[in-house]
Formats: C-alpha cells, sequence, structure tokens
DNA sequence: GGTGAATACTTGGCTAGCCACAGAATTGCT
DNA sequence: AGCAATTCTGTGGCTAGCCAAGTATTCACC
C-alpha cells in the first residue's frame, strides 16, 4: 500500500519494498535510539559487546558486514561518549581491542527494551506464521543478495 | 542464517531480519548504481521525474519520504551532474520545479535494467507465492511502523 | 492594506556509510 | 636474517539522512 510505485520499478515490486520497509524501520529503530542517546548502528555494537566483551574491530567487523572505517570512526564517537574504550592489545600492537564501559554496560536493558518495542510494532497485525515466513523469507533473499554480490 | 544474532536481539528477530535484509539489499543496489555514477536515492527521484516531469520538491517529498533537506542536497548534485534543472515556479516563487535533462531522461532505460537485476538477484531461490507473500508482509509492516511513528 | 501564520526551500552541523589511501605491525617466504 | 605480502587500523573525502535554524514568499485574518 505504497503512496505510489514509480514506472520504472514496476519489474522490481519486492525490492521497491525493500527500500521502504527499510526506510520506514530504520526511522522509527532511530527515533527510539535518539531518547536513549545513540544513533543508529552503534546499538549493534554494543549488542555484540554484550555477548563478547573485549572484541577486536576486525572480530566486530564480521558480525556487522559494515566497512572497517564506519567501525573505526563509530567507536571514536562511543569513546568519546563513555561507551566503551578501546586499547592496543597486549599480543598484537595493530589490535584494537574494544571493552565496554559501565555506561556501556548499563544500555543493555534500555536497549532489550528497544527491541521488543521495535518488534511488537513491526509485528502488529502479523500472524505469528506471517512473522515467521517474513523473516525465512528475508535470510534467503539476504542470502542471495550477499553470494551474487560477492561474485 | 546471519552470522550471528545478538542474544539482545533475541527478541526481535524480525526487525534484526530487516537489518541485515536492508544492508545487503541497499549495498548491493548502491554497487549497481556506482556503475551509471548515481548515488543512492538519487534513482528513486529520476524515476518519479520520469512518470512526470516539472514537479515541485514537495511533491517529491511526498513521495519520497524523506527530509526536505535531503531531497533539496540531492537535487543540488543531480543538477551539478546535468541529471535535472531547477527552476521557480511561475505561479509561486516559493516553489521549485524540477525538469529533467536530456541525460537524465537518458537514464530511464539503466536504471530499469538495474531494477530487473535487483529483482532477479533478489527473488532467486525464492518461489513467486513466497514473492508475493513477502511483498505483502514487508508492506503491511511498513503500515504499522508508519502509522505508529506518527501517534 | 497590513501584520502574523503557514508554506517552500536553503544552509549548517552532526552521524552513518562507502572508497581510496596511508601507516604500523605481523606473517611468510626465500 | 631480510624483504615482500598480508593484516589491522586510522584518516580524508564524498553522499545520504536527520534536526534545527533561517530566509523568502504566499496566505489569512483583522
Amino acid at each position: 500500500m505504497p503512496t505510489s510505485i514509480p514506472t520504472t520499478a514496476g519489474a522490481g515490486p519486492m525490492s521497491y519494498a525493500i527500500f521502504q520497509l527499510a526506510r520506514a524501520h530504520r526511522a522509527y529503530a532511530a527515533t527510539l535510539l535518539r531518547e536513549m542517546d545513540l544513533h543508529p548502528g552503534q546499538e549493534l555494537l554494543l549488542m555484540h559487546l554484550f555477548d563478547r566483551n573485549g572484541q577486536s574491530q576486525s572480530e566486530l567487523l564480521e558480525c556487522l558486514g559494515v566497512d572497517h572505517s564506519t567501525i573505526s570512526k563509530a567507536l571514536r564517537r562511543m569513546q568519546d561518549a563513555g561507551l566503551v574504550i578501546r586499547e592496543p592489545a597486549a599480543h598484537d600492537r595493530r589490535v584494537v581491542v574494544v571493552h565496554l564501559t559501565d555506561k556501556g554496560r548499563a544500555m543493555r536493558e534500555p536497549i532489550a527494551t528497544l527491541w521488543q518495542a521495535l518488534e511488537e510494532t513491526s509485528a502488529r497485525n502479523l500472524s505469528e506464521q506471517q512473522a515467521e515466513s517474513f523473516v525465512e523469507t528475508a535470510y534467503a533473499i539476504t542470502e542471495a543478495i550477499s553470494s551474487r554480490a560477492l561474485q
């Protein structure tokens, strides 16, 4: 039920739907993140650190899948904000290990609440079967794109 | 089949899937756009102008759903690139009307091809019924988020 | 007609994200 | 041991996208 699908996108209804969904979802997440003084993407870094503290940027990179410079800059800002501390690793001085601060750790509950709100809002009006099938298809598409993009 | 879902995202599998899909889809679209010297988002502006040339920024805004300033800046860059021309409207000098140049019009076929490639890649490994159901659910989620975000 | 409100757009400032380049440290190979 | 290749990170420069503030024009109401 988009306001208007451009004619040129007629051959790509699914891609257009993904664009629209991505923008709405991202915008809503951004407003929720804003209330806790986080920027989009930073919550994902924190969440991976919740699971395993003291990861290197390369390890975080692998999970996140964004450019290394994006991670580098985001972590510097997060250090400035007092969320994490970066320090060179002892065994390999190229590596920068990232540790959560108390302030960073304190974001765990708010972030979990955010994800719940995001999920509830998104899944409203959806049956359980619909939601499950959607997630499955979303990952199938992601995989198709990823394997294609590499080749 | 994500590399690793953070524990904190456990309550939001659908939202996490949307994030992953959005990033992969956007990145792939960006590489395709790069080959034709376009930046992400500019193709959507062009596509709406293909359907109706000479729209004002406000009209484009309504279709796109992004911030005024984003449109304004993008159009200035697109004018610098020779894709469009902006000129004040005769009936209301506040309004800026956007017209395609020949170079802008020439992007129609390449963009249509891009959408086809994007769609084919995304829909690979998907049955027709799966794709259709996915699009339907995607719009249902978009709508749920949009109506929630406004209130 | 004149003044305040609404509309249309621009600009500045911030972050996310990408590419390209550069620097430092480690690894590997001869 | 020494030199090249690889790895890990940082920086600069660009666009997308947002918010906030500002400008100009039109509208609306007295």
